[in-house]
DNA sequence: GCCCAGGTGGGTA
DNA sequence: TACCCACATGGG
């Protein structure tokens, strides 16, 4: 990674937080409630999977219950969020595969493990890809991971921390090499908020996209103050 | 009614 | 490997 991108990332870094600030950590989840809010917040608006996360907490206290109960009952009970049919089963054998292969409905052993193996296992588990784990990773475990979903995307595209043809999969690693895992929290948070408030999808392009700086709202392109 | 919110996995070339 | 598509719901 070119030394000058990490400078650009570290700049971004610090325009975003003198825009929105420092973000707060909400309340931590653990491990294995925060796999499964973020497995209901995939491909879904936040209000919705949170509402899926809430109703099926309410209608299953523990996961012992989710697991026992019909899969069309834990469907129905995650309905709002949408891919109802998709994800209860996902929910369902993650739960199966711990209670059988680690004898306990938790997912508290990652904190022993190394980045990359806790990240193996995530990966392993069905409904799990590259945005789930690090999700988990960074906000629960606390561990170097940076979660790149539809609005990280967008945004490091046309910022050009990441080549325009880049995916979402190949850009956790490339935007991890980019910030130091001290600043992943923030740097994720506020590439998000920016990406909802004026870099949003319906945007033909970025409105502080240095590559159009006619309209550069982060001014990226002003002298440095050093 | 239409568009937007928004990842993973399975299938095909 | 690289693309294409299914999967579902709620809000503006």
């Amino acid at each position: 990674m070119p030394v000058e991108t990490k400078a650009k990332a570290e700049r971004i870094h610090a325009l975003l937080l003198e825009r929105y600030g420092q973000p707060q950590l909400r309340e931590r989840l653990d491990p294995l409630s925060e796999l499964v809010l973020t497995i209901l917040s995939q491909n879904t608006a936040d209000r919705n999977s949170h509402r899926a996360y809430e109703a099926l907490r309410e209608r299953f206290p523990t996961w012992e219950e989710v697991l026992a109960a019909p899969v069309e009952e834990v469907a129905e009970a995650i309905r709002i969020g949408g891919l109802a049919q998709v994800k209860a089963p996902r929910i369902q054998s993650i739960l199966r595969q711990l209670a059988q292969e680690h004898g306990a409905l938790s997912l508290d052993f990652l904190a022993e493990m190394s980045v990359e193996e806790a990240r193996r296992f995530l990966l392993s588990l069905p409904g799990v890809g590259p945005k789930t784990a690090a999700c988990v990773l960074l906000f629960s475990l606390q561990k170097p991971a940076f979660p790149v979903d539809t609005h990280v995307h967008r945004v490091t595209r046309r910022l050009g921390l990441i080549g325009p043809k880049t995916s979402a999969e190949e850009a956790h690693d490339l935007l991890a090499e980019l910030v130091p895992p001290e600043h992943y929290f923030a740097f994720h948070v506020n590439l998000i908020r920016h990406g909802r408030a004026i870099c949003h999808a319906a945007a033909p392009r970025c409105e502080i996209c240095p590559l159009a700086p006619e309209c550069d709202h982060l001014n990226l392109n002003r002298q440095a103050s050093s």
